[in-house]
RNA sequence: GCGGAUAUGGCGUAAUUGGUAGCCGCGUUAGACUUAGGAUCUAAUGGUGCAAGCCGUGGGGGUUCGAGUCCCCCUAUCCGCACCA
């Protein structure tokens, strides 16, 4: 019979749902692995190629572990709240949830045709009450606690307002506690919560009608749908992430992730160290700059009130300051700008202001500014320095004003250069005053951090570390700054004002949020008649009618029943879509609880992800995320491990392969073939579709009928042929290039997609798709068949165990580093091998059979059933390699004279190396490359080679 | 600009520790079987040369008995970040 996968794998996805194969206990003396996919957004385009990568690789490594002994979590679900469906229901009046539903029915669909051993009874969907009941817990746990920096650890906000109450802590810069009202207190905890509500400028996106987090903004433009976005002061709420900044860097020790990843998130968290110094403004505002003034007399003096606090990551440059930079939505600008310059200085602020974030980083070369006329002294020279805004200066880091120091930062450089401010030198590669040039004569600045300081009082001459050190330790000592660390990652923004996304659990009164209680989540998503913006400007959920809070009866009622006094209204918003995706690893362990996010024992027992697989662009958001909403739970004695991801593999990115066919320029139905000579100048290339065409050969008859306007095309063939041109290009649907899986699972089977997706190279490669070489992989599964249907009842040979033991080797060694394309090859080496003898014993094939099967399921089993088997192959026990069997007796060695291999000699084992020169030297070839000469040198490394120097 | 990665036949790739470069597959060529082939099987296939041989892992240098692999410099491509002080 021949290899009818047809028949195979149907058949084998039935058993394996009916006997619920895949279904894992929490319960189990076994080791636990938990091995897990980045779940996907159902999209209404389904599964593409690209998809499966990662989950193939994911599922074998599940099975590989359970072959040996794991009891292995893989589970999957869908990240099924998000934009695109709702963009959807705008345009058609769908219910997002319906299509939503038909989605994932679909992805289901093709996701069971691959065969992956997902433990669907553990599905989530974070649209589901059941679900997201556990996201909105998580928020209200985030607002009800702040994050203490002696502890170093989220507390309940209770601990905060007891060290209010008891004096052991005092307000800052506000009323003392006690005379606060309880309004004021709730404001000022307010600045503590994890989950805060506060006015903060965000990414507003007006043709989404909703604000973005920064990492759903690339360039200014959304990244769902590629819109415009505009900076916007808004009431938000906000989650303190950066409270986490310096745990998430930290944590990234702990982890098994790629050096790259790594970096792209410790760039994004972005922390730099350096000292905040306070400068003071200067009194006299007539006085002329620098030189000459005498020096700051303030040491030990408490800080002038008019005085601003600089971030700078360079403190031994701070004697060559000669101009202050403030951003435009700084503060003080008001205060210090002299009326000489009041008109100027408001124009550009609002000017600034204004601009679109688009605008501001199409232009980041253009140099803009204005000066304040005000000035600020240095504090270690005394002099006087002009205090200018521009926009170069960024309100959201540090503290939004700078110390400029042209001759060694590029953008100070810039920015003096165009207003022509003084530029002066203070650090020097060589310090010698006489090797110094003009900074004046330069063409840019001297960014190094390696040289030596000059001009610059007491640190002239030292190292610029050492000097830096010595300016924080004398700011510190004037008391006048500090050593200070900065991050660059923000808080992350929590309001969508979306329809298709988590309510928020909180009601106003007062104009204050307040959380429902616990036992009343989940809070559900209400109904709406339009997904769009309501006319007054609400978010979507301002056109439910039954969305108001009933503070005595604890429920939702009609929002006609508002009275502020017992009934209050709900917020508006909802959720992100990374707050649903944050917390669903740990609800997988327990997926079915009522009572709990997830129960002590289940998280005790599998404590964080073994292995986690999934794309490198969620670096900067949902790895970031993740991360912090685990390590909150951490802090709050939920979850037990500090970091959710133990070990991460990034599947490479799958790029399209699109197919041209070549018109004729002066023939609008002829099409000349590829490589016939003129081809390229007098045609035009058209995308064809990818599915007409084979290993770049035209299906004719198929393109005639791919559309009316080819119906009657004309051809200048090659050989009979049409070769198609082919490209890499992103995989879409305009470039006909997409494939679908379901396509090539009918065609080849499950099987033979899934060896060759692994085939196609390294896992963590992008790679184009490419279906060429698909037969290879195709044929291979026939042969190995053939192998088994010939196979006999007898007891496997010395060759072929040495065969099947070098494979054992070979494949475990492999599963073990993700090396799933050599693997394939080794299967097929395997085979070959194999088939090369007389005869394959039962026992043989039966042990391949395991260690084929978690790459091709189904076929595995069938071959093992066939031997008699009654239970799954997935029970079955991955086979040991015997290294005895692999000893040869001989080694043949590589000889090699001055380095170039010239001949191979088979040599027995644990020769000596006079033995092997002596061997050698008697034979015929090598006398004719030893040419009567004295070896100089032998080199000899048992069983690796032998190496002859002349 | 900063950071990360990659570069090997016509193509996808392999070489895990510095030890015979090109495994495995696609494609191509020739042949066998066949009414037929998008089936199957056999053989060949880095370049060059009649051959011995010579050349060959993006380019240039170096370390070494020996380098795709290690070190230095350069180039190209891809990805991430980007006025972050």
């Amino acid at each position: 019979m021949d290899y009818n996968f047809n028949e195979i794998e149907p058949k084998w996805q039935n058993y394996w749902r009916e006997h619920h194969t895949y279904r894992c206990s929490n319960d189990s003396n076994k080791p636990h692995y938990y091995v897990l996919d980045m779940f996907p957004y159902p999209s209404g385009a389904g599964l593409h190629v690209g998809h499966p990568l990662g989950y193939i690789a994911s599922d074998i490594f599940a099975r590989y572990k359970r072959l040996r002994g794991f009891n292995v979590l893989h589970p999957m679900g869908y990240d099924a709240y998000g934009l695109p469906a709702e963009q959807y229901a705008i345009q058609t009046g769908q219910h997002p949830a319906i299509t939503t539903e038909r989605n994932i029915a679909r992805y289901r669909e093709q996701l069971d045709k691959i065969g992956f051993s997902f433990d669907w009874d553990r599905e989530v969907r974070t649209c589901d009450p059941f679900y997201y009941h556990w996201t909105q817990w998580t928020f209200v746990q985030l607002f009800n606690h702040y994050y203490d920096k002696e502890l170093d650890k989220a507390m309940p906000i209770s601990h905060l307002v007891e060290q209010l109450e008891n004096g052991s802590l005092e307000t800052q810069g506000d009323k003392p506690w006690k005379e606060m009202t309880e309004e004021e207190r709730q404001d000022y905890l307010m600045n503590y919560r994890l989950a805060y509500l506060a006015d903060i400028p965000v990414n507003w996106c007006p043709e989404l009608g909703t604000v973005l987090a920064n990492d759903e903004v690339v360039g200014g433009l959304s990244v769902r749908g590629g819109y415009p976005v505009e900076r916007k002061l808004m009431r938000q709420w906000s989650l303190r992430i950066s409270a986490y900044a310096q745990r998430l860097v930290d944590g990234l020790e702990e982890v098994d992730w790629t050096d790259s990843l790594k970096e792209i998130q410790r760039n994004w968290i972005g922390r730099s160290e350096g000292a905040s110094v306070w400068f003071p403004l200067a009194v006299d505002q007539k006085a002329n700059l620098l030189p000459g003034v005498q020096a700051y007399q303030g040491q030990g003096e408490p800080i002038p009130e008019s005085a601003f606090e600089i971030f700078t990551t360079r403190p031994d440059t701070i004697f060559g300051v000669t101009f202050m930079v403030l951003c435009p939505e700084h503060e003080m600008i008001e205060q210090i700008t002299t009326p000489e310059q009041r008109a100027e200085v408001e124009a550009y602020v609002t000017w600034a202001k204004n601009r679109s974030e688009r605008e501001r980083q199409a232009e980041v070369k253009k140099v803009t500014g204005v000066f304040t006329g005000a000035f600020a002294v240095n504090p270690l020279t005394g002099e006087k320095i002009p205090i200018w805004v521009s926009e170069y200066v960024l309100a959201g880091y540090g503290t939004g004003a700078i110390m400029a120091v042209p001759a060694h930062d590029s953008r100070d450089f810039a920015f003096a250069r165009h207003f022509h401010l003084p530029i002066r030198q203070v650090v020097a590669a060589d310090p010698n005053p006489e090797h110094l040039t003009d900074p004046n004569t330069w063409e840019e600045s001297i960014d190094s951090k390696i040289g030596y300081s000059v001009n610059s009082g007491f640190i002239t001459g030292m190292k610029v570390k050492d000097a830096m050190k010595a300016v924080i330790n004398k700011v510190e000592e004037m008391g006048i700054g500090s050593r200070t660390v900065n991050f660059r990652l923000r808080d992350a923004i929590f309001s969508r004002q979306r329809y298709w996304g988590e309510p928020f659990p909180v009601y106003y009164k007062n104009n204050r949020p307040y959380m429902l209680p616990l036992e009343c989540l989940p809070l559900e998503l209400p109904e709406v008649k339009d997904f769009k913006p309501t006319s007054t400007g609400e978010p979507p959920l301002g056109h439910a009618q039954v969305w108001a809070w009933d503070e005595k009866n604890r429920k939702v009622v009609d929002k006609n029943l508002i009275d502020h006094v017992n009934v209050f209204p709900l917020e508006l918003s909802t959720m992100p879509g990374f707050a649903g995706s944050s917390g669903y690893y740990l609800r997988y362990m327990d997926p079915h609880n009522g009572q709990a996010y997830f129960s002590p024992e289940a998280v005790n027992y599998w404590q964080n992800v073994d292995l986690y697989v999934g794309g490198a662009e969620h670096g900067t958001g949902h790895l970031i995320y993740a991360r912090f909403w685990n390590k909150f739970l951490f802090d709050m004695g939920l979850a037990v491990k500090q970091e959710p991801f133990q070990k991460l593999v990034n599947q490479g990115m799958i790029q399209g392969r699109s197919n041209f066919v070549y018109r004729s320029k002066t023939d609008n139905n002829l099409f000349i073939s590829k490589n016939i000579p003129g081809c390229a100048e007098n045609t035009v290339p058209i995308h064809v579709d990818i599915n007409i065409v084979n290993n770049d050969i035209l299906d004719i008859e198929k393109f005639r009928q791919w559309r009316p306007e080819f119906a009657d095309a004309r051809f200048e063939l090659e050989d009979g042929k049409y070769v198609c041109g082919w490209e890499v290009e992103k995989m879409s649907k305009s470039m006909f290039n997409v494939q679908n899986p379901d396509d090539l699972v009918a065609r080849y089977g499950a099987d033979t997609l899934r060896l060759y997706e692994m085939f196609l190279g390294p896992v963590e490669q992008a790679k184009p798709w490419d279906t060429n070489g698909i037969e290879g992989v195709f044929r291979f599964l026939k042969k190995f068949w053939k192998l088994f249907e010939s196979s006999i009842d007898a007891p496997a040979t010395k060759p072929q165990l040495k065969i099947l033991h070098q494979t054992i080797k070979k494949i475990t060694d492999d599963i073990e580093r993700f090396s799933f394309n050599t693997s394939v090859s080794t299967f097929m080496i395997c085979v070959n091998d194999l088939s090369a003898l007389d005869s394959v014993s039962h026992t043989v094939i039966e042990q391949l059979a395991i260690l084929m099967a978690p790459f091709a399921p189904h076929i595995a089993e069938e071959v093992y059933s066939q031997l008699g088997h009654t239970t799954s192959i997935c029970d079955a026990q991955w086979p040991e390699y015997d290294p005895a069997m692999l000893v040869q007796d001989t080694f043949t060695y590589p000889v090699s004279f001055n380095g170039k291999t010239r001949l191979t000699l088979e040599l027995p084992n644990g020769i000596s190396q006079q033995e092997a020169v002596a061997a050698v030297m008697a034979d015929k070839l090598a006398q004719k490359w030893l040419d009567g000469k004295e070896p100089k040198r032998v080199v000899f490394v048992p069983n690796k080679i032998i190496n002859i120097v002349l």
